[in-house]
DNA sequence: TTCGTCCATTCGGATAGCCGAATATATCCA
DNA sequence: TGGATATATTCGGCTATCCGAATGGACGAA
């Protein structure tokens, strides 16, 4: 196989694995996996501040992971990639996986 | 779905999420699928200097994402997950799927 | 044992990302 | 219009992480 790109893998990195780059981003992620849901009930749900939440859902829009619908006095936000669960599924088995195998991955982290 | 505990997100985000966090390293896993490599092989293929190149290497060991074995003077790596490359190529798949469906995706990034 | 090679680690400075608090914007209703 | 609710943005400070340079440690050959 070829070296890729430095340029395509910045990218994959700055569209993809900053996105999932960060524990509540995650928890978003998954969330919204259940159906779409508005600012408010995330907060809730997270049991997060509004503006974490709000500032969260900004970098995942922007990078055309999450839409947002706006519906009255409140916006919906949902899911436009889901396959990013799938992603982040797959991810979970391995950590599973790697966990078993060596169960003393983490004592030097 | 029930929500994910933050715990297990938080370890996820440690061991998997962070170890593609950053560009070089997915351009080191993407090296080792085509096979195992030493250090300096590695350094010189990416053009980057030796001790970048194992500080990547350790933090990926550290998280039991490759297998380190000693051959005389040189240290040979290889991926020990190999499905992390299914999943990086998902996320690429994604990530050409987005752009195309929306092309101005990073103009705010 | 000593040298040369290969790899790992440490240190300091710089950068990027996150959060809380405060503030701004947008929509609806009276 | 004016106020209330819902969401977005900005700012300052903090922490984490990266890199280059220098150093340290391990192995093999002579």
């Amino acid at each position: 196989m070829p070296i890729i790109p430095l340029d395509e893998l910045d990218l994959l990195h700055t569209v993809m694995c900053q996105a999932v780059g960060e524990p509540k981003r995650i928890q978003i992620l998954y969330a919204l996996a259940d159906g779409e849901m508005n600012v408010g009930a995330l907060a809730e749900l997270l049991a997060t501040p509004q503006p974490t939440i709000s500032r969260h859902l900004a970098l995942l829009r922007q990078r055309g992971l999450v839409k947002a619908q706006r519906d009255g006095t409140s916006i919906s936000y949902s899911l436009s990639e889901p396959r990013l669960i799938t992603v982040l599924d797959t991810m979970r088995q391995i950590l599973r996986d790697v966990l078993e195998a060596q169960s003393s991955v983490l004592e030097e982290c």
